[in-house]
DNA sequence: AAATATTACGAAAACGGTTTCGTGTTAATA
DNA sequence: TATTAACACGAAACCGTTTTCGTAATATTT
């Protein structure tokens, strides 16, 4: 057992002030080589580091980011995660992550824990139940203790911060006539609640195409499902019910389920009714037939966010730059599961 | 843009000591009444929180715990942080996590990162560099500074420390033992090379339960697959050539893969051929047919591993604990991949 | 030889808390 | 009334750094 050892040891040891040996090993012109050699030697035998805390304090900067995000089963978040991870180490930056479990409280409480010393800002995506409130009081608070956010995916206009999101609305109409193309008439949606404006730009952008092609819009054509909740029975009953030849779902869960339920319905996928999906993940390479589907390079967004937010707190005290808006493009993945 | 307050702010303003001030809002039976009712008040309306960083210089614990997994891919992985997560939020620890890309230098510079007082502790996987040159000297080393480290999954029996694992023998002998009730005779093993230490307790399972039922072993039935490369044309070929009714998979990528391949292959699962995987993910829940797992409960392997972890440093000076090593006892879900 | 410049280092403050110990004032006891 | 106890607070050290400023000792210039 041999304790981490100080810059106070080190002076003790040399018996030279603790100054000194801190100049000392940054190379300071002001002590002599003779001393520097000395210090730097017995540094290096007792693999001296300085400590990160000592050093925060005294810069008032941690070098640490927090990461909240409201779940980790979801594909779409652990790429976007990695994506950040990997450019905030690259740039010496640590990674904290909190989920805040689709959750406003664990939200609050996770950025409240963290906003007090121990991260220089923040990267996070709206929990259902901030957007479902549509309360950013503790957002607005962080901004205004000068703690800079950057938003991704699920964003509020509300708030103004960096943002990076995907162009849900194009992408969404171009999936819709991916199917219109394809011959497809009767085209349904099958989506979250309303207040997940993800959600609804990819419904505007259904809407979108359909109205560019003339098709009269069927409301019943769109299911709503409940987020946190067994919804193979509303799926089963919406495609006995409905005459679908294709369906457009919001994210990869749905759409999987979807393609499984249709299929056990005896419906030949994409024959029968062709389906696309949002996520490039590993559910949609691997199902039979593969699924088309909307790739949103979650890892180009977690990439893009952390950028935002190291650029924002390295400039510091220089001009205010404005807050920037980035907009990933999505791309889609024509497969099996879609007529071509 | 109002900056944080500091105990200093609320001692100038009120004209009190930066002591005083301290020991009112912890409530100190040294500070009368009145004198901490005008300080509390004054706290609270300032929204005063104390700043984590020069708490943990000040305590010499950070209340972080360093997590370094080798990818966020694998859903086991994720599961694990999740469980982690959990229950370090449940005690007041934050969660700092670093990927290590299968990679050993970056499970050094990581951990190296962390070590120098931005955690308390180290909860890990081994990556699948560091297995392979089995060198252990990081986290001795870390160990020897008085650290504490949990492994999970991917263990070594160099270092000593607390760990946490299945009990992959077991489970693997029970999967094959299934495949042999249901009437199996050819059985096959789709494994990770040699130096991961969970596979090759896997392989041994496998190979107990063949000889404890007198099956011979075939050498061929046994496909090593490289863990980063496209490997569809080493399944196939090992499909074509070997005559096989129910096949062993090590995690649940390669189960997928397998079972995709063999079906396109023109077999049917499971009557020709019986699949079992590793790891109760997504994929298995979904696919067609749902895929016969060893559910890992990585959810509660991470909260193991956080509670010896956290244990661990709050007992911190007490009585030496011995090391403990956890064993989780995974479970075989059967579903339509495999003959009941 | 006196004045000035350079070199090489140390003292101390600062970052934001906690905690021990000392002390002046009032209250209770002998 | 003198002594002691209780109360309420402040000074200062400490955690581990960085950095400014001051200053002896030597070196260089006039």
């Amino acid at each position: 057992m041999k304790p981490k050892i100080t810059l106070k040891d080190i002076a003790r040891e040399l018996d030279v002030s603790i100054s000194t040996v801190s100049k000392a090993l940054k190379n300071s012109a002001e002590i002599s080589k003779d001393t520097k050699d000395k210090i730097k030697a017995f540094a290096k035998f007792y693999n001296y580091r300085p400590n990160n805390i000592a050093l925060s304090l005294k810069n008032k900067r941690t070098k640490n980011i927090g990461v909240i995000i409201p779940d980790i089963v979801h594909h779409f978040f652990t790429t976007v995660f990695r994506g950040i991870e990997k450019y905030a180490n690259e740039k010496g930056y640590n990674v904290i992550v909190c989920i805040s479990d689709e959750s406003m409280e664990k939200e609050v409480i996770n950025m409240e824990m963290l906003a007090n010393g121990s991260i220089d800002g923040f990267i996070l995506s709206l929990s259902a139940g901030t957007q479902f409130k549509n309360e950013y009081t503790h957002l607005k608070e962080l901004l205004d203790q000068g703690i800079p956010i950057v938003l991704f995916d699920r964003v509020t206009s509300e708030i103004e911060c960096d943002k990076v999101v995907l162009n849900d609305k194009e992408i969404a109409r171009e999936a819709v006539e991916h199917f219109i193309k394809a011959g497809a008439k009767n085209i349904a949606l099958v989506t979250t609640e309303k207040y997940f404006n993800v959600s609804e730009n990819r419904r505007y952008g259904y809407l979108d195409a359909l109205n560019a092609h003339k098709i009269k819009i069927d409301e019943n054509l769109i299911l709503t499902l409940p987020h946190d909740m067994e919804n193979d029975k509303l799926i089963t009953e919406f495609f006995q019910k409905n005459k679908v030849d294709a369906v457009l779902c919001v994210n990869e869960i749905f759409a999987i389920q979807s393609m499984s339920i249709i299929q056990n319905l005896g419906f030949n996928v994409p024959n029968d009714i062709s389906i696309i999906g949002f996520t490039n993940g590993i559910l949609s390479k691997f199902s039979v037939p593969r699924l088309s589907t909307v790739a949103q390079h979650g890892e180009t967004m977690g990439e893009r966010a952390a950028k935002l937010l190291i650029n924002r707190m390295e400039w510091e005290d220089e001009i205010e730059e404005p807050f920037k808006t980035e907009v990933i493009n999505a791309t889609l993945i024509k497969r099996g599961s879609s007529i071509n």
